[in-house]
DNA sequence: AAGTTGTATGCAAGATTTTTGCATTATCTT
DNA sequence: AAGATAATGCAAAAATCTTGCATACAACTT
């Protein structure tokens, strides 16, 4: 595919943000490049795909890209999920301020995925509902994903 | 990979179920392979994945057990899912007799899925909890994955 | 400040899983 | 049985994710 202009919907003014301490916070060295990959992730109003944000960051090469997202789901700074559409989907615009494990649950949510556009969207009206488990299963992530016609794409159709 | 042996826990006798009528039922035309493909579907008492399934058919070609599989969720026989393995599983397992969508929604149930060993579970035991979504969303489908270790994983480590 | 060490990055290529084109075969209809 | 339609197998492509390795960068030591 070729690197074409991609948009990512706004969302804060970069000063309104200290990403190098963000970083710091979450125990990851705040390289050049880690920083320029956290400033583009933060003007996703929505969760992307990989090869969103490589696309929107231009510069920088997949490999990075990719392990760069490890490495900050590792430390909690993001989270992903895979919604359906084979394309792991990353969201991190609610706040990951906080490295713990509670903080970091309590970020998750619904999403909502649109089989026509691809979209994704984030339910944050409700907590996801929690279940009881096979005994002696240990959670680690809890993924609620709901699949469908977004408003806009049943319009069109 | 070699196409080598896999298991499918035994579930229930093949006399127990009519195929032939199962696929009448759900409008999909029976054919030798498809019984052969539904028959071995139904052996597997947990979720499993495209992969899992052609080696344990062993004489059907790949894109046959794709297209098997797509035709089988499309005439709401099955349901498929993400568990964040990278794999899409498929379930068969909870009754999908009718081909209704009330009946097909009603299959839809919690999966758990063991990090380390890959293993998928269904959690029966609670429905999946209705959540209201944004305006105009049309719900297809809803997918509720809990990830994590079970305790024979746990055990051994 | 220069040298040393360990980590991060880019490039290229590999691995995995899913998907499709097309010729052949099977099934259904008349 | 002939013709029409759909399903299957084979091969290969597409899509996505992942890794090996050489180079570059950052932090630390002296």
């Amino acid at each position: 595919m070729q690197k074409t202009a991609t948009f990512a919907v706004y969302k804060k003014p970069a000063s309104v943000m200290n990403y190098e301490e963000l970083l710091h916070r979450h125990d990851i060295r705040p390289t050049a490049v880690r920083l320029l990959i956290l400033k583009g992730i933060a003007d996703f109003a929505a969760p992307f795909s990989m090869e969103e944000l490589y696309l929107f960051l231009d510069t920088i090469d997949r490999s990075t890209v990719f392990r760069t997202l490890v490495t900050f789901e590792e430390h909690r700074l993001l989270h992903s999920f895979e919604d359906g559409s084979g394309k792991r989907k990353y969201c991190f615009h609610h706040s990951h301020e906080a490295a713990d494990e509670a903080s970091h649950a309590a970020c998750r949510h619904i999403h909502a995925t649109c089989r026509v556009c691809g979209r994704t969207m984030c339910v944050t009206t409700q907590a996801v509902p929690v279940v009881p488990l096979p005994d002696g299963f240990e959670v680690e992530n809890v993924n609620y994903v709901v699949t469908g016609v977004c408003s806009s794409c049943k319009r069109r159709s």
